[in-house]
DNA sequence: GACCTCACTGCAAACGTTTGCACTGCATCC
DNA sequence: GGATGCAGTGCAAACGTTTGCAGTGAGGTC
């Protein structure tokens, strides 16, 4: 039985192919300074022994771990699992391992704002998507020797990948107001969300903007909670249907949610656009299905962009270089026209 | 700037603490046999000096990572993102770690198979999900030393979790007889999917098992591949549509593929279930919105369910018990009925 | 022919834990 | 009052790599 345990080990190869283990090391990662023959030989040998370098040592002698920490809110929404395959790919592309890391309710948040202290020990760099940290704890963890990059929100000691959230609001509500609405609603996020999570004040901003633009003061009633699912959305576009004076048009800040006030619409037996039109984010894939004018965002280009400022955020700390802790923003942001607005 | 790097280590606790190393070891996991007062001075020093133990050290030295590799076919997809959620909780519950590894594509299936080879000394086990080993892989895996357990399909050698995928179509088209329909199409899968993906072939045969109870004979033009994607579902339904002699309902795989069907309908302006009666798979959230009748999986709960029994194979291993390589069916499939199928 | 260079290789010290074994007292038992 | 047991602790050997430094020859230069 424990013969299934451990294979060989690089000890087992140089004794087999007659050199030192340090020449082996070195055959093995393809380092210069070993001939030709020997390194075919050790490669032989370590072929037949079926030897794999042991991580953990190779990770204890180094302080390497290529090893990095992903955390998202959770690991299978439309967006954030999109978002981690982006990363996991370009991260896989440079020989790292993806460690997922859901932080779904409160409880996990501190837990995970602990443990985060010990995170330096345990991967190259880990970044953390729509979790806000306080710029509190964020000198805490620079101070702990954390390498991290924001996804989604920005901190002023970390580097951070951002999309223009107001952006998001704005072009969403713009459209709207270019088909001539003028009492718009909003199907937005938790407003307290535990997870303090800043993106849907972005969009409401972005929304508030454009609204501003055109002389309009928003009307906070006109503000309903979907949670980011398309239950909330269906319940928050039943709310906004029970107006006395509903609006004449909704941005929903997520195409769940979107789906969620199209159904509600459905049940009333009402139509967009003429009797409600939406506009949504994210351009899901069934928003061509049912016709959802959306922002588009691009997730899973948003996650390989963030892996990728981690990764040279790693090989500068590891060349000395101190990083930049700048905000960069992907210009990713797009509205999306189909019949939810125009008839 | 390097202070950044490298925190304290264990024998910074000891000096500090006056004990050896060896007795802050076992003070700080926990163990038995070390005074309370001492114990606690440990633990007091420790935090001041923000100690973490290293993993890799540990890992090193126990031969345990704490670490599971989980690897999918992707990590978006709707039913592979909640297996992840559920399989991930289970992990995290008991101390361990996800690394998540997606194999999209025939390329990184045969890197993924010999990668597997070196898994051993990486991760205490591995959970593989809709990607058919072969017999013969699976034995030089079983030599490797790898723990590992199968999800939606099975091996002679490892332990496998399964849903009963025969069943998914047998009660989805058994629901379709019994409404009547005798002409029924399929959307399903890839047929020859490069990924070799067992699902497909037993829902099909569930399908054909249902159909042969009243004594139909399937007829193969009736099979549309679906590609398991919305636009796939809709183009085959397009194709089922054309048709000279189209059936009246269709059994699509899965709910994604189930919504294309749908907007494919609606393009033409027909109507479930009068025109064409659908039922799907999955029970997205979605189905709810549109009114799908689908058989109900609950991936999270089989995520999870892979895990602990992963969990249990390797603390079956560490205790000198030997495996069992049987396979359990999660029993979770269930039809739930909508209108797209009840008018 | 002495000297230098340089490609190749080995030695041994890290890296930071865990853990089997041995040791020390003190309390308990008869 | 000596033997026994046991809680608490330390010593030191593993675990399997990487890497700075030193050594060894062979070939080239003058």
């Amino acid at each position: 039985m424990n013969d299934r345990r451990r294979g060989s080990s690089i000890e087992d190869v140089a004794r087999e192919s007659g050199v030192s283990v340090a020449t082996v090391s070195r055959a093995l990662r393809g380092l210069p300074n070993v001939a030709v023959a020997t390194r075919e030989r050790i490669e032989k040998v370590a072929q037949e022994l079926g030897y794999h370098a042991n991580p953990s040592a190779a990770r204890l002698a180094t302080g390497r771990t290529q090893l990095v920490q992903l955390a998202t809110p959770t690991v299978d929404g439309w967006y954030f699992s999109r978002f981690l395959a982006g990363a996991i790919d370009e991260l896989a592309a440079h020989g790292y391992e993806a460690i997922s890391h859901p932080v779904e309710d409160p409880d996990a948040r501190s837990r995970f704002l602990s443990d985060l202290l010990a995170m330096s020990k345990r991967v190259d760099g880990v970044i953390v998507v729509d979790l806000n940290i306080s710029e509190d704890s964020a000198v805490e963890l620079w101070d702990a020797g954390i390498r991290l990059v924001t996804a989604g929100f920005a901190t002023l000691r970390f580097p951070a990948v951002v999309i223009d959230d107001y952006r998001v609001g704005y072009l969403a509500t713009k459209h709207l107001l270019e088909r001539g609405h003028r009492r718009i609603g909003v199907i937005s996020g938790e407003p307290n969300h535990p997870l303090a999570f800043s993106v849907p004040g972005l969009r409401l901003a972005g929304y508030t903007g454009a609204l501003a633009e055109v002389g309009i003061t928003v009307d906070p009633h006109l503000e309903q909670s979907g949670r980011f699912t398309a239950e909330g959305g269906r319940i928050a576009m039943e709310r906004i249907l029970d107006m006395a004076d509903p609006p004449t048009a909704v941005f929903a800040m997520s195409d769940e949610m979107a789906f969620g006030a199209w159904g509600a619409l459905n049940d009333r037996g009402l139509r967009w656009p003429d009797d409600m039109a939406i506009v949504g984010v994210d351009d899901h894939e069934l928003a061509t299905l049912v016709g959802l004018t959306t922002v588009r965002l691009a997730p899973r280009r948003f996650g390989a962009f963030a892996a990728s400022r981690l990764l040279t955020l790693i090989d500068a700390e590891e060349n000395g270089d101190s990083p930049t802790a700048t905000s960069e923003t992907l210009e990713v942001v797009e509205l999306v026209e189909r019949t939810s607005t125009i008839g």
